[in-house]
DNA sequence: CTGCGTTTACTACGATCGTACTAGTACGGC
DNA sequence: GCCGTACTAGTACGATCGTAGTAAACGCAG
C-alpha cells in the first residue's frame, strides 16, 4: 500500500509537473522527481508504485489545479461592456505566460494519453470539467452559444494554447495574442 | 564520418517518424529504431550519432514529406464555387484520419523542440515553408486575407490539428471538423 | 509503556539506454 | 589486381531506468 501523506504528495505532484514542463515526459523519472524535491532515493516510487502512476497523479493534480483556478476566474464578474474576444484573449496571454509551465505539462500528458488509457480518462476529467465551466460562463454571460460552437471554440482554445506555447517568445505578444482571439470570436474572413 | 546511404538513411527516417507517433519520444530509441526496421544492431547510431540527431533527422524528414505534399496540392485547384471553410474542412480532416501519425510525431518533435535549440530550427524551417504556401494560397486565391491573419489562423489550424489528434475519435467526426472550420473562418460569434 | 500499523529510508536487480569503438566487407579508381 | 575509402556488422561500457523489496523510525490506541 502507497504512503498517503498529502504533503509529501503533493510535493511529489507539483515537482512532477515542472519536471513534464522542463525536461518532458521523457524527463519524468522516478529518480529525478527524488531529486528536484531532495527527499531520498526510493520515495517517489513508494508513493507512484509505477510511471504510469506517477503521470496519472500529475493529471490529477493539474485538474484540481485548474478546477481551483476556475473556482477563482468566476467570482471576478467581467465588465459591463464586455467584448468576448477580450476576455479570451485575456485568458489565452495569462496561459501561455504565466501558466505557461502547467500548459506543457498538460500536452506532454495529452501526448503520452495516446498510449495510455488510464491517462486518457484522468485528462478526459479535466476537458470535462473545462466544458462545463466554460459552457456555464457563456449561459451566464447571454451569450446563446451553442452547445456544439462551445465544443469547437474549446478545440481552437486548446490548440491555440499548443501552438503559442510552442512558439518563439518574440512572436506571442500581447497584440497577436488579441488577434488569434479575435478571429476566433469573429472569423478570419472579418479583416 | 556517418554513412551516407540514401535508401538506408530514408528507411531509417521513415522508420522514426512512425516509432514517434505510436510510441512517443519516449520510445524512440536507437534500439528500437534498429528493431522496427529489421537492421542489425548499431545501425542507427552508426547514422544517427546521437539521440539528437536523430530527432533532428526526423523532422527533416517530416519537412520533406511535407512540402511534396503541398506540391502536390497545389496542381488540384479549388473548383470555381469553392469555399474556405470547405477547404479548410477538408484539409483538417485528411490531416486528423490519414495523416495522424505523422503529425503525432510533429507534436512530439515540437515538444521536445523547447529543449532542443536544433530541433527548433529544424521544425522552424517546417513553419515558414507552410506559412509560405499558405500566404500564397491566399493570394492566389484573391482572398486578401492580410498578412497578419493568415498568421493567426495557422496557428489556430495547427492548433486545431492537435486537438483533434488527440480527441477521442469518435468525436471528430466529419461534421465536427467541419464546425470547427466554419468557426475558424466566420467565428464563434456568427451561429 | 507497549504493541502495531503506517510511513520513511535505503538497497538491489535485471533491463535498457546513449555512445563510442573495432573488425569485416564492398567497390570504384589507379 | 591492389588499395583506399565508405559502408556494414557487431560489441563494449558506464549510466540510468522501472520496479520490488526490507529494515528502521514514527505515531497512536490500548
Amino acid at each position: 500500500m502507497p504512503p498517503t501523506n498529502p504533503a509529501r504528495r503533493q510535493a511529489l505532484t507539483d515537482a512532477a509537473i515542472d519536471l513534464l514542463a522542463t525536461a518532458g515526459a521523457h524527463g519524468l523519472t522516478h529518480r529525478a522527481l527524488e531529486k528536484a524535491t531532495g527527499l531520498p532515493a526510493g520515495t517517489a516510487s513508494n508513493y507512484f508504485p509505477s510511471r504510469e502512476a506517477l503521470l496519472v497523479a500529475a493529471a490529477e493534480r493539474i485538474a484540481e489545479l485548474h478546477v481551483a483556478d476556475m473556482a477563482k476566474a468566476v467570482e471576478l464578474t467581467p465588465p459591463d461592456g464586455f467584448d468576448l474576444a477580450d476576455l479570451l484573449a485575456e485568458s489565452l496571454f495569462t496561459a501561455v505566460t504565466v501558466l505557461r509551465g502547467r500548459y506543457l505539462a498538460i500536452f506532454e500528458l495529452q501526448l503520452e494519453s495516446t498510449r495510455r488509457p488510464a491517462l486518457a480518462t484522468a485528462l478526459s476529467a479535466l476537458q470535462h470539467a473545462s466544458l462545463q465551466f466554460t459552457a456555464g460562463l457563456h449561459g451566464d454571460l447571454g451569450l446563446g452559444t451553442s452547445r456544439e460552437t462551445v465544443a469547437a471554440l474549446m478545440t481552437l482554445y486548446g490548440g491555440a494554447l499548443f501552438s503559442l506555447v510552442n512558439a518563439p517568445p518574440e512572436h506571442v505578444t500581447r497584440k497577436y495574442v488579441q488577434k488569434v482571439a479575435h478571429v476566433m470570436v469573429h472569423g478570419a474572413s472579418s479583416g
